[in-house]
DNA sequence: AAACAATTGACCAAATTGGTCGACACGTGT
DNA sequence: ACACGTGTCGACCAATTTGGTCAATTGTTT
């Protein structure tokens, strides 16, 4: 049996978790109001209780449901074919693109789980977070052909500053439209773009 | 003449300073929390609006304390005598671990402040801020010799991606230091590990 | 038309908000 | 001894907000 709000038009789901996950995002749990989240969704506040019965089960239920959608819409989508690490790159951030597009208020949320202290929560989720901790070094690591890398420098020094590089682009991209809606955006240019630098880092780290 | 507050004893200033910085710097301005304040610094609620009269005279009091440090206690402290890019980073470094032992509160309310949207404050202040803004990159660029740079690379690019990875180290250091008290680290292993990224930076971007 | 599901927003007690103020402690001068 | 001024606290204020409820209303099925 499905639950009351698995039931509602996607649509209407769509406006509400991603309300949702916006306020919890930008606030943390204790400060999130629910008030704002059901003027944001455009709905009665007696829809959400409806649905979700309460504050704590709502946020359980995008936990889970970000999980979700973290291991099947963006992780288990990469392909592992590339033993080159930049070319690798390329792939994860197209489909980091798509998850962007499809989830635009998921991945703050995520990310503001994963930096809080994940120790205090129950083991069942703490598996699940163990194991996409596994997956994401996997999709960065595995397969990954070192040996392409410049002697005279350690590759895991090399591989840390990859990945702030590609975070600090990240970062300038969100500002750059951080009033934009991500669906509208021209991404081809900021692909092009994005490859430059990882071009930059490929000139730089490799042999 | 001075305010009732810079008559109190720096220590107990402090406390406030800090204990509201850190609120501001978490919740921003609205959801802060002037009760949070007085708790944290522990002193009796009357005092806050003794010192400050107001909530918004008091984020004033920060925005103006926080311009200042800055300017007096960070940006006027690097010296460019260095034209090596790298030696010059390692000078900044110095500074800023001066700067965050001294004001530990500072530094993320600064950023919240610089982050958000900065048109909408008087002219007074947005002067100040452009001000900054300048000393900034001309803390990262006056004198810098480019020229050591590989020819075969954008040196813009490759000064982008050199902020990016020392922020992206920056951010490490924070996360497994975020519940010490930082003027009890023993800074000078971390300086021994930031230099040597420092120095991959500079093998792998110079000819 | 009767039963049922979905939906709303006024409403609730409890908590929190920025801010006030009377009480009081601690000098210091008289 | 008294008064005066400066700090200091926290109980208190009205106003707002909190998570959550529920009677009433509107659709939808049967």
């Amino acid at each position: 049996m499905t639950t009351k709000f698995e039931n509602v038009e996607v649509e209407k789901q769509k406006n509400i978790l991603n309300a949702a996950l916006k306020e919890f995002a930008e606030k943390g749990y204790e400060q999130a109001s629910t008030n704002q989240i059901v003027k944001d969704a455009g709905i009665g506040k007696g829809m959400l209780f409806y649905y979700f019965t309460s504050k704590k089960k709502l946020y359980s239920y995008l936990v889970d449901y970000c999980i979700d959608i973290l291991e099947k819409e963006y992780l288990e989508r990469v392909d592992y074919s590339h033993t080159d690490l930049f070319e690798r790159l390329k792939v994860i951030s197209k489909v980091k693109w798509g998850f962007l597009v499809k989830y635009p208020e998921a991945i703050n949320f995520i990310s503001a789980l994963f930096l809080k202290n994940p120790d205090q929560l129950e083991s069942e989720l703490n598996k699940k977070f163990q194991a996409i901790q596994e997956k994401w070094t996997a999709v960065l690591y595995e397969d990954i052909d070192f040996s392409l890398f410049r002697d005279d420098i350690d590759s895991v020094k090399a591989l840390e500053v990859v990945q702030w590089s590609i975070h600090g682009y990240e970062e300038s991209l969100k500002r750059r439209f951080c009033d934009q809606v991500i669906s509208e955006i021209d991404y081809e240019i900021y692909f092009e773009e994005f490859y430059e630098y990882v071009d930059v880092l490929k000139t730089v780290f490799y042999k």
